[in-house]
DNA sequence: GCATTATTTGACCGCCTGGTAAACTGGACG
DNA sequence: CGTCCAGTTTACCAGGCGGTCAAATAATGC
């Protein structure tokens, strides 16, 4: 037999096609309402093939929050502490938004399962993505008792940034209901974020 | 046969009681993940009879639905024009935290339902939400023109409102385990949050 | 009391679901 | 050619789903 970490071509192809159909089908249905019947249309092949590369429809989903946390949330870890701290920010917000704009199928995903209370990602909250926020709120504590920044709480601080760029993703339904439809809710949001955050953060 | 407006008392209950109910069971499961065995086991009563009172599972969803924003929401309708504008705001925002801290399941629904697209809910939110929001931004429009408060744009400052307080109820499992055990989500983000505006909106 | 109507339920149906078994395909290698 | 095996599919199953029906039970009006 092949050893764990052989894969074939074929293999990690069909593999990573199933990934992309769960992922879309998973996010506008939710995990009860996507169906292996569903995934495997998307992914153009049969049901009994896909449960041929993975071995039950919860695996599938738990392989695809992980792929997701390790790759979608990439662009987050860097926060310079040696650059300047308020451009270091809204970059940070700036960089947080595109994410939200050009990835909201990944955005939703990771929203409807915190929404049902994240049982199969709890794990990975309170471990890695935990210990990221420390990080950054370790350099953003710096910042403010150096002064360069206004006070306030660097926990609060990143869950701010994260509820309003995640907001534009994953309720895009309702701002852009709200905003009418002759407005571009994304460059919007940019200079909105950007100028709310200025006033946020300047002493 | 009795007109469309009467009900006997058992009807308003059982009604009640199937509304209920469906709250819990569809804010934790979703709309697919929900069965009417479970409503109706969480009602108290049999499948059946829960279907003699509603015609089907959709149309519990729905008259949730509108049960839901017909009194959820209704904290939300004033914003006096003639109070000081800074505490005026500072006041919806507390409000609009309150109704997310006391009523998280509400919340959570509404935010599954736009999470999915608002299927069952779009017209609503393109017509009374929305003439509900251009109102709000009516007064804040004139309060800024008087430079009462910050220059920006309305509609966004409203939905940073409803990021931010959204945010709290709905991510309360990401929030709590960011901040650790030892941390009260609810009373921090009070405080932090009359700062955070108290900034974005002073000149 | 009785008749009538409103409410409740157990039994049931057809359909869809996640998942399985076994057979089939096509290329690699001898 | 035949063997082998990764990859694929057809046929199928047991259980759960939303929903129906007819019969039983409680209220209600007289």
């Amino acid at each position: 037999m092949a050893n764990d970490e052989a894969q074939t071509r074929i293999q990690r192809l069909n593999r990573a096609r199933i990934l992309d159909a769960g992922l879309e089908t998973f996010s506008t249905e939710g995990f009860s309402g996507a169906t292996l019947d569903a995934i495997a249309r998307a992914a153009g092949m049969s049901k009994p093939n896909v449960l041929y590369y993975f071995p039950s429809k919860e695996a599938i989903y738990d392989a695809i929050l992980q792929r997701m946390l390790e790759t979608w949330l990439d662009p987050l870890r860097a926060l310079d502490a040696e650059g300047e701290p308020v451009e270091e920010l809204l970059a940070y917000v700036k960089r947080k938004l595109h994410l939200a704009r050009d990835y909201p199928v990944e955005s939703r995903l990771f929203a409807g399962e915190i929404l049902r209370g994240a049982p199969n990602m709890i794990d990975r909250l309170s471990g890695p993505l935990r210990e990221m926020v420390d990080m950054h709120c370790g350099v953003i504590r710096a910042w403010m008792e150096d002064g360069r920044i206004a006070q306030s709480d660097p926990h609060h601080l990143i869950i701010s940034i994260w509820a309003l760029t995640q907001h534009y993703a994953d309720f895009e339904v309702q701002v852009r209901a709200v905003l009418g439809k002759k407005r571009d809710p994304w460059a919007e949001a940019e200079a909105h974020l950007e100028m709310h955050f200025r006033r946020v953060l300047s002493e």
